[in-house]
DNA sequence: GGGTAAGCAGTTTTT
DNA sequence: CTGCTTACCC
C-alpha cells in the first residue's frame, strides 16, 4: 500500500495521507489534487484498519460531499459501510433527530428554508403591536441570523424590538417543531454543553474528522468541530485561505489561526505543486494574490509548460465582447476540437449574463447557466411540498398559511386572521383554531368562508388518511392535484402567457417523478416521508447539467472547485471585479474581491482571455467603464502583445479609486 | 378578496 | 428596463 502511494502521490501528498496520528492543517493550494489527497487518506485510514464508523468527513456543499464518498468508493471497491461523509448541515440534522428529545423536540423535525424562515417572520412581525413597519423581514432575519452564529458577541441593533422579534420567532419554531439553517449548527452545540456524556460519546466515537474547505467554515462550524474533536484531537482541516470568498455569509478563514492555536501539537503541510493550470497562467495568478497582506505565504509552481500567453481585449460595449467570446469559442471548438463543455465563461454577478446568454443563443451553441433559481425553492414546487408537509404534520402554521389560498379558494386575509387570533387564544396550532372555525358553532366567520375552511380541512384529512393505507405517497399527490385542479390554477394565474403555465405544471410534475423514484428506491421503513421532504430543503439544488457538450456560463462564486481547459473572464472593470458594492460595504473587502479573482484565474487549465468594455449599460443607463485595477497587478509580459496599450496607465487606477472614495462619501 | 398601479431595487449564495 | 413587493381601491 505505501509503495503504491508513493507512486501515486507526491511527497507533501503522500504526508499528508499518511500523517495520521496528530492534528494536521493541510494548505492546498488551487488545483494541487486537494480532493484526490483527501479521498486517498480516507482509503489509507480504512486501510490501515480502521472502523470506517469512526470517520467523520465534512463538507460543504452536498456536491463536495457526493463527490468524496463516490470517490471514496471507488477507491475501497465499494461503499464503506458506517462511514459518515456530510455536509455540516445534514450532519447537525442528523444530531438533532437522534437526540430530539434532549432538546425539547418530539416526533419529526421540520426544517425551514430561508423562505419559510422568512414567512414566518412576517407573520411574527404582523402579531408584534407597535411596530409600524419599523423593521423589514429582512432586516429582522439577519439579525436573528447574526444572533444565533455570533454565539454570545452582541448582535448590533439596529431596532429596539429585535430582541422580542428574536424570542417571539423561537417560540414558533418551537411550536412547530421547526429548525431554521442556522440551528442546524447551533443545536448541536447546545445539546453538546448541556449533556457533556452525549458529547463525549460521539468525542469517542470519532477518532478521525476531516474537513474539506477548512477556509470557508463559520465560527459556530468551528466550535463544533473543535468541540467534536477535542478527545481525540486528530483533526484534520484541508483548505486555502487564497480561495476564501464566502466571509460576506460567515465564512472566517482566520480560524485557520485559531486552528493553530487551540492545536498547538498540529502539523502543517502545504500542497504547492498545481496539477492544472500551465505556467503563464498560474504564474499570473501568483503575481496577483501576492498583494494580500492578510495571506499564508505560500508558492504555487507546476511542472507543467509554460502554454500561451492571457489573452486581453477592450471592446466598446458588452455585446461586442459577448459576440467576440461566442465567435472565439466557436472557433476555438473547430480549431483545437475541443468540446462545448471544455469552456467556461465566468462572471462576477448575474447581471452580467443576460447579455452573453443572448450571443450564446443567437450563435447556436448550446450552454447551461449554473446557479440561478433552485428547483425546490420555485413557487410551485414548494406549494407542492407545503401540501405533503401538511399531510405529514398538519400543525405546521408556516405550511398552512401557504397552502390556505393557493389556489384560491375564498380563505384571504380576513380569514386568516381569524384563525390567527382564535389560533393565538387558544394557544393552539391553525390548524386546530381551522377544525375549530370549521365545524364548531358558532363560528366567526361568514358561511361562504366557513364551506370553504371545512372542504380544506377535509381534503387535509383525507390526504392524511391517504398516506396512512401505505399507498404510493406520489399517487396521493396526483389525486389531490386534480382535487385542488393545481394546473387550472396555474393555467389561469399565467393567462396571458400559458407557456409559463405549461412550464411550472411541468416542475411540479417533474418533482412528483422524483417522489415516486424516491418511494421506489428508498428501503422499508428507513425515511419517513417528513425526513425525505426535510431532505429536499437540505439537497435543495437542481442537479446541474454538466452532461457533455455545453458551454457552462456561471458566476466565479459558482466555479469554485471546477476546473476548464478554456476559460473566458468578462467584464473585468472597476467597480465590477472588486464589486462597487463589496468595497462600500466594507474597504477591506479588496482582498476578498482579489481571492474572488484569483479564484477565477486559477480554474484555466490552458487558455485564458480575459476582456473588458470601454462603456456598459447599468441598470436603464449606459456608463463609462475603467479598466479593473486588478490588471495593473499581473505583469504585461505575461499577455499577448494587444495587452499593453488596453491596459490602464497607474494615474488612470489611482484617479478611478479616488473617483469610487468621493462618490461613497458623498452618498453617505 | 382580488386586481391594478405605483414604488423600488437590481453582489456573490449554500445549507 | 424589469421584476417583484406593497398599497390602495373597488
Amino acid at each position: 500500500m505505501k509503495e503504491q502511494l508513493h507512486e501515486l502521490l507526491n511527497q507533501q501528498q503522500y504526508r499528508a495521507v499518511t500523517t495520521i496520528d496528530r492534528p494536521l492543517l493541510i494548505i492546498a493550494g488551487a488545483g494541487s489534487g486537494k480532493t484526490r489527497m483527501i479521498t486517498y487518506r480516507i482509503a489509507y485510514l480504512l486501510h490501515q484498519g480502521v472502523s470506517p464508523s469512526s470517520i467523520l468527513a465534512l463538507t460543504f456543499t452536498n456536491r463536495a460531499a457526493r463527490e468524496m464518498s463516490e470517490r471514496v468508493s471507488q477507491l475501497t471497491e465499494g461503499p464503506a459501510a458506517g462511514l459518515t461523509v456530510s455536509t455540516f448541515h445534514s450532519f447537525g440534522l442528523q444530531l438533532i433527530q437522534a437526540h430530539g428529545p434532549l432538546l425539547g423536540y418530539r416526533g419529526s423535525i421540520t426544517v425551514f428554508d430561508t423562505q419559510d424562515k422568512l414567512a414566518m417572520i412576517q407573520e411574527v412581525l404582523r402579531q408584534t403591536p407597535g411596530l409600524r413597519g419599523g423593521v423589514t423581514a429582512g432586516e429582522a432575519a439577519s439579525y436573528i441570523s447574526q444572533k444565533k452564529t455570533s454565539l454570545g458577541n452582541s448582535a448590533e441593533e439596529s431596532h429596539p424590538a429585535l430582541p422580542r422579534i428574536f424570542t417571539e420567532y423561537q417560540d414558533h419554531l418551537k411550536a412547530f417543531q421547526a429548525v431554521d439553517f442556522d440551528d442546524l449548527l447551533l443545536l448541536p452545540i447546545t445539546l453538546f454543553t448541556s449533556r457533556p456524556e452525549v458529547l463525549s460519546s460521539y468525542q469517542k466515537r470519532f477518532q478521525y474528522i476531516l474537513v474539506d474547505e477548512f477556509q470557508d467554515t463559520s465560527n459556530i462550524q468551528y466550535r463544533l468541530l473543535r468541540m467534536l474533536a477535542d478527545y481525540h484531537r486528530n483533526l484534520c482541516v484541508v483548505g486555502d485561505d487564497d480561495q476564501s470568498i464566502y466571509s460576506w455569509r460567515g465564512a472566517d478563514y482566520s480560524n485557520i489561526t485559531s486552528f493553530e492555536k487551540d492545536f498547538p501539537e498540529v502539523q502543517e503541510i502545504k500542497l504547492e505543486q498545481n496539477y492544472r493550470s500551465t505556467g503563464n497562467i498560474l504564474e499570473a495568478a501568483n503575481h496577483l494574490i501576492a498583494n494580500n497582506r492578510l495571506r499564508k505565504q505560500k508558492s504555487l509552481w507546476t511542472g507543467e509548460v509554460q502554454g500561451l500567453p492571457l489573452h486581453f481585449r477592450v471592446f466598446e460595449h458588452e455585446t461586442e465582447e459577448a459576440e467576440s467570446i461566442t465567435a472565439k469559442i466557436r472557433e476555438l471548438a473547430l480549431k483545437n476540437s475541443w468540446n462545448y463543455d471544455d469552456f467556461g465563461i465566468l462572471v462576477r454577478a448575474n447581471s452580467l449574463m443576460g447579455t452573453l446568454e443572448h450571443e450564446l443563443m443567437a450563435a447556436a451553441i448550446p450552454y447551461t447557466v449554473s446557479g440561478g433559481m433552485s428547483f425546490f425553492a420555485r413557487k410551485e414546487v414548494k406549494d407542492v411540498i407545503a401540501y405533503l408537509r401538511i399531510t405529514a404534520n398538519p400543525h405546521n402554521d408556516v405550511d398552512l398559511l401557504r397552502i390556505l389560498n393557493t389556489p384560491r379558494r375564498g380563505l384571504g386575509k380576513s380569514t386568516a386572521e381569524e384563525l390567527r387570533s382564535t389560533a393565538d387564544s387558544g394557544g393552539s396550532s391553525l390548524y386546530s383554531a381551522a377544525e375549530m372555525l370549521a365545524f364548531g358553532e358558532p363560528s366567526p366567520l361568514p358561511s361562504r368562508g366557513k364551506h370553504a375552511l371545512q372542504e380544506l380541512i377535509e381534503l387535509i384529512r383525507w390526504a392524511r388518511e391517504e398516506v396512512k393505507t401505505g399507498k404510493p405517497i406520489s399517487e396521493m399527490l396526483s389525486r389531490l392535484l386534480d382535487r385542488i385542479a393545481y394546473r387550472q390554477f396555474l393555467m389561469q394565474e399565467h393567462a396571458k402567457n400559458p407557456r409559463i403555465g405549461e412550464w411550472k405544471y411541468g416542475n411540479v410534475e417533474r418533482f412528483r417523478e422524483f417522489l415516486s423514484r424516491w418511494e421506489e428506491d428508498h428501503e422499508e421503513g428507513e425515511l419517513s416521508l417528513a425526513d425525505y421532504l426535510n431532505r429536499i430543503s437540505l439537497t435543495g439544488k437542481q442537479e446541474p447539467d454538466t452532461r457533455g457538450g455545453k458551454v457552462s456560463l456561471m458566476t466565479i462564486h459558482a466555479s469554485k472547485g471546477l476546473e476548464f481547459p478554456c476559460v473566458f473572464l468578462p467584464a473585468v472593470e472597476d467597480g465590477i471585479i472588486p464589486h462597487e458594492k463589496s468595497i462600500a460595504e466594507n474597504p477591506q473587502a479588496v482582498e476578498e474581491e482579489r481571492r474572488l479573482f484569483y479564484v477565477a484565474l486559477t480554474r484555466a487549465k490552458e487558455a485564458l482571455y480575459l476582456s473588458r468594455c470601454s462603456s456598459r449599460k447599468f441598470m436603464q443607463s449606459r456608463r463609462d467603464a475603467s479598466p479593473s485595477p486588478f490588471l495593473q497587478e499581473i505583469p504585461e509580459s505575461f499577455f499577448t502583445e494587444t495587452a499593453p496599450s488596453s491596459s490602464p496607465t497607474r494615474e488612470e487606477v489611482l484617479r478611478t479609486f479616488a473617483d469610487l472614495r468621493s462618490k461613497l462619501k458623498s452618498r453617505q
